[in-house]
DNA sequence: CCGGTTTAGCAAACCGGTTTAGTGGACCGT
DNA sequence: ACGGTCCACTAAACCGGTTTGCTAAACCGG
């Protein structure tokens, strides 16, 4: 009923024209292999017939899909709602829109990556912050899908993307150090998959042991109560930093695994009345187009999410078209972006200028 | 090279059961129509070998793919750092992904949508922001695809979703009225695409049409130049309103056609000494996750704009399964979300509050 | 004018499933 | 013992392209 008119097929323009199916292919896909004038003819016998050849059935008997899938281990709909995973995404379709690759997401299907994976049309697919030591992970390798790992453990045959987590968070540790601030909190965030919160190679225990690196070479000690775990959204830092706050704890830094995780600890201290830088710094850590517009900006780790994006999908095509081998792993840099939310620590405050932070409340 | 293990077929595993391929398909989809216990040692077989039904395959001989598209008449890699975008992608996948629907991405290959559109495979189509008046609408029509037209003009033929934009901009010009603003300003968005600028069906001219009405009715007027147009981001806000402000300008209040747009105006109008909302007030539209956690957070014009993804892919699978016609069309509604950004207009103050508003800078 | 090479195009196999139209045997009532 | 149903399963056609191997004609130099 929906579908009236039937499209044509590639039979409609061969008898159209007056030739064999093989000639409307090679028309299409190899005019060397017919005379000229043949191939304009038939071409245009096509257009006026509206032909497009029907790419299901070019998948299938060329055995490639030109499709990417993007692996996700939540469902779509949450994570769409992540302005990180939008522009890890931005950059993922840029590298494959350049190469004429279409784009397919993939998420767990009835609870299974491995049977979402079998299910999807797709050459090769870009996992993001799937674990390596993830069950499935083995299960997709099996069925012989080139995968891509992005944030993920470094694993020597799989190929992947990371960034320097460990190297950034000790930076943003260093930088709040240097500003004088002793009593620090982590606000960590929880891994995306529900066993991979104490995996030793996931993103959080990288950057933990970034803050812990340099806190142990500054002789600073970090109580295991002043770590606390959240969700990655600004409601999840609030509820954390409120968590610390409300325990006891006064710190003068937080050190945030997340920009979102940051500003919505800085909604929380604003609600205990702290002024952000005065009375706490905070730095963040992802540098999302956010942090630039938060109030005070954010001071963050810069990292290249949609660069991360762009280059998993060449990494990936390079796997697919065989120029490149399996043990490809590339880990990109970070960097310190100093913004408005770091200060001097508020007893240093004291010490070296007079005036600046006005409203001050020490324990 | 790269698949060295050649993934088993059906006829493997029929072969290896003992029975024709037929059964094996039988025991996948039609379990009925084969004895019990043949079913079940099929399946097992299928299970030790490894066997997928390979997905391309079943599209091509069951004519449906299970996948909808979804079109953007941008690049994705700018749609996608579209936080907006991001809200209703996660509606529409929450609706594909209960459906066991697959989503895929369609953006305009070598400048035309239709040729993208060929070389999808989907079942349909839920398009987003495409001006029904679209030169390649038609196209797209022909092709047979079914496509549900998100935001867009509402045509008779075409099945569509769209929200009360009218109502909702009348809402917030009302709002500002009643707070006693005289003298606003319109921060208008550009269409998505170049030709829609000013189809009058297009989200923009529906906005800006609400608003008129409302200051029609309460006899005020609104300039040309109090009328700027610039892109949906926050820099575009920040921009437009400096135009606004440094052209000689003074409005109390701004009406900005979206809350990217409305958080750069307050930006920008806090860099020129302005207090929000003392001084100015700003009502965004779209009502945004961010919307709520700027400073202040934003009165703006709620839509449901997840509810609008699951609408239009419910819609499209309804249409496709043939059970709703091609006239269906839905208008959501809006409506107004008071938050801090707005409040009494600075020359009313004086009459009925006194004090308050401290900072007063009127011309 | 002749054997060898190129050129242009075609028939048929193939990709990996689903679906239609049977087929042979078991079971049934009479 | 016999015609009719049912049941369990299969052979072959089909989906719409691509690709391989081949043939007939045109072209070539000697």
């Amino acid at each position: 009923m929906v579908q009236v008119i039937r499209r044509p097929t590639i039979s409609d323009v061969a008898d159209a024209a007056g030739v064999s199916k093989t000639a409307v292919s090679f028309a299409f896909n190899r005019p060397d292999r017919l005379a000229p004038d043949t191939a304009v003819r038939i071409r245009s016998v096509a257009e006026t017939l509206g032909y497009r050849p029907h790419p299901v059935a070019r998948m299938l008997s060329q055995g490639r899909t030109h499709t990417i899938g993007v692996l996700t281990p939540q469902a779509l709909s949450v994570v769409f709602e992540n302005p990180f995973f939008g522009t890890f995404a931005a950059g993922v379709a840029a590298a494959a829109e350049a190469s004429g690759y279409v784009l397919q997401f993939v998420s767990p299907f009835r609870g299974s990556l491995a049977r979402a994976i079998g299910r999807a049309s797709v050459d090769g697919v870009v996992a993001i912050g799937l674990s390596a030591h993830h069950p499935e992970v083995e299960q997709i390798r099996k069925a012989g899908v080139p995968m891509v790992l992005v944030d993920s453990t470094a694993l020597p045959t799989q190929p992947g993307i990371d960034v320097d987590d460990e190297g950034g968070a000790r930076l943003a540790a260093e930088h709040l150090i240097g500003l004088g601030h002793r009593r620090l909190a982590v606000l960590s965030i929880e891994s995306s998959e529900e066993a991979g919160v104490d995996d030793p190679g996931g993103v959080p225990a990288r950057r933990l042991r970034g803050y812990h690196a340099a806190l142990a070479s500054a002789g600073i000690e970090l109580p295991d109560e002043a770590v606390v775990t959240s969700p990655s959204t600004i409601l999840g830092g609030t509820a954390a930093f409120a968590e610390t706050w409300d325990s006891g704890l006064r710190p003068t830094g937080v050190l945030a695994m997340s920009d979102a995780i940051a500003i919505g600890a800085m909604r929380a201290a604003r609600e205990r009345g702290l002024a952000v830088p005065a009375d706490l710094s905070v730095v963040g850590f992802d540098d999302v187009e956010l942090a630039q517009f938060a109030d005070p900006a954010l001071t963050t780790i810069h990292q290249p999410i949609a660069r991360k994006g762009e280059q998993a999908v060449e990494l990936l095509l390079g796997i697919l078209e065989g120029s490149i081998g399996l043990d490809q792993h590339e880990i990109l840099a970070t960097r310190l972006v100093v913004r408005a939310s770091t200060g001097p620590a508020p007893d240093t405050v004291r010490l070296t200028t007079e005036g600046g932070a006005s409203d001050q409340r020490q324990v």
